[in-house]
DNA sequence: CTGAAAGCGCTAACAT
DNA sequence: ATGTTAGCGCTTTCAG
């Protein structure tokens, strides 16, 4: 059974063809004469001939690959676990293949520092979309000043040489503070940790919303962003001050429902006792129990968006970041 | 800023040695003199010099390219959902970078049917792991009578040409099924699609596992394996034929979060009244409340043999399935 | 220990 | 409308 490998030079032979026609052919090229580019084509189908992407790429020095750069932060090399990143991540998969593009998934341990280098020079892809801003930002600014084309999955207010995509997150905690205070909270905190690009904005937004609402009582609680974190801080608290607040805005969605788990052990009520709003709206957040308030992200729109500018970009354009919708999606947890 | 591509005869020409001696040096091969070698490599950092990979591909006639293909079932193309699916992916990706290979992230839309075709012929990837053996097998035998390296994870008890891994299905499902027994289930009842093969063995386990205990009452609730189809099962059995069962074994966790949500809206108590145990332990089964009982995957070490047994096969080894070890992990949900 | 040169399979400029 | 051919950048055989 194992066929031997067709090249290019064969399928002509076989089609009766020089090398050049069948080229064109498969490209679809209109100097060729229809009848022999289906014939051609026909053929290849018959015998599963695929062209060598390999020598393909040498000679057009293109790839047709974009890469997608997890950027985490931790140190240690890890596997991701927020389903939110992972849901990116499938979405901007979807969005590459349907422009006809593949997709290499690549992370910092592979790319090294330089990635300029290793990507482009490499020939590895045309253009990366990094997904997650993180707290350090160098590596990406080195990489956009190097000419790499470029998009990032972050805040869209960051002020950069680069192009980044992402949710409206200061309208979105706004929203999430107006919301509990509407829901009659008057001391509302944020759990998460403004460190991050996003989550400084959502914090912003939360401490400005309200602000305005008349509401000054506000918390700070700084934790990581896990699940594991928010339940070990929120017991913590519990513990040490009481129940000092009345509604949480979590900076996602994971460490809401870590939250939450905490409150319901303690049989704190949600949401009589505290109000609960989250952020991202994964699918996990209509099932838990009570289901989760939260800030809807449109991982979707995001991986079209994303691909459409890095594509814009290789094709030459200039192009600028841009803000996705989000929305509030009331459940039971408000 | 934007840098000239070096290319390796330039490199060379820096050094002062010729492209064959460069090429050496970069690879480390003893031939050439430890001094030059590390001149080579020195100058290539200090240039950020990178081989162009699709040259040294189209010579050396392999890529150090693995490609994950994501076997789902749905007709419609659509992003994965599954966090566990997710987290085995994230986990293949880690143990192929440890390995010093790159991954193709792919799936059938790109593949097409003719998997050798596209992946081998086409000089993308050496060799393929699918995730996901799902309801249709035929299109992933045709790729392994191709002779296409290959290593699936799915239910390594399947009578197939290809190697499998996975974990011990059936005895999960035997271990689900005595836990809930002990706990006091009279009437446990199995909540998935056996027509997937991993689940149906972790359905015939259960069914062993029960009669093994002495009960012959158990039930199965044929859904789709979705939280939300299980939300929506529970609900709709609820109505129709009231609590008549006082167990479940779901077949992922996904879908035991779903059945629990819809027993704690009609305040059945868990475990109480049901016990209820899953299966993959996801982040979210320690985060629910109650926690939920389950069946531990292992999916870093699936990971690791994945790509070990890949990687085997392409230095022409015969190898052949294993399975993993699984683990119930005692929550509060039973 | 190092260099010269062939050739991997494809595409496109340049014939015809 | 199609064919001839050069060359993309690398690795490795063969020759020193």
């Amino acid at each position: 059974m194992p066929h031997k490998k067709l090249k290019l030079a064969d399928l002509a032979k076989l089609a009766g063809v020089s090398t050049s026609t069948a080229s064109r052919a498969l490209n679809d090229n209109p100097l060729i004469k229809k009848e022999t580019r289906e014939r051609v084509q026909k053929l290849a189908k018959e015998h599963n001939f695929s062209l060598n992407a390999a020598a393909s790429r040498l000679r057009l020095q293109k790839t047709k690959v974009i890469a997608v750069l997890i950027n985490l932060d931790s140190e240690t090399e890890q596997s991701i676990d927020d389903p939110f990143l992972l849901k990116v991540v499938s979405d901007i998969n979807l969005a590459v293949n349907r422009q006809g593009y593949e997709l290499l998934l690549s992370n910092s341990f592979m790319a090294g520092t330089d990635w300029y280098g290793y990507f482009i020079d490499g020939r590895r892809a045309d253009g990366v979309i990094v997904v997650g801003q993180g707290k350090q930002q160098a590596l990406i600014d080195k990489a956009a000043k190097a000419g790499m084309p470029l998009v990032v999955w972050g805040d869209p207010k960051t002020d950069a040489d680069y192009v980044v995509v992402g949710s409206d997150n200061f309208l979105g905690g706004e929203l999430a503070a107006e919301h509990l205070i509407d829901k009659g909270s008057k001391n509302p905190m944020f759990l998460g940790d403004p460190a991050h690009a996003e989550l400084s904005e959502r914090y912003g937004g939360f401490c400005a919303g309200a602000e305005r609402a008349g509401v000054t009582a506000t918390q700070l609680l700084k934790i990581d962003i896990t699940s594991q974190a928010a339940y070990d801080a929120i017991n913590h608290k519990l513990r040490n001050d009481g129940l000092d607040f009345d509604g949480i805005f979590a900076c996602s969605d994971m460490v809401a429902l870590g939250a939450m788990k905490a409150l319901k052990e303690r049989y704190v009520s949600i949401p009589n006792d505290v109000h609960v709003v989250g952020f991202d709206d994964i699918a996990m957040a209509d099932i838990s129990f009570p289901s989760l308030t939260t800030i809807r992200q449109d991982t979707r729109q995001a991986g079209e968006l994303l691909v459409k500018k890095l594509l814009a970009q290789l094709s030459g354009q200039k192009v600028s970041s841009s803000q996705l919708e989000i929305a509030l999606i009331e459940r039971q947890s408000s």
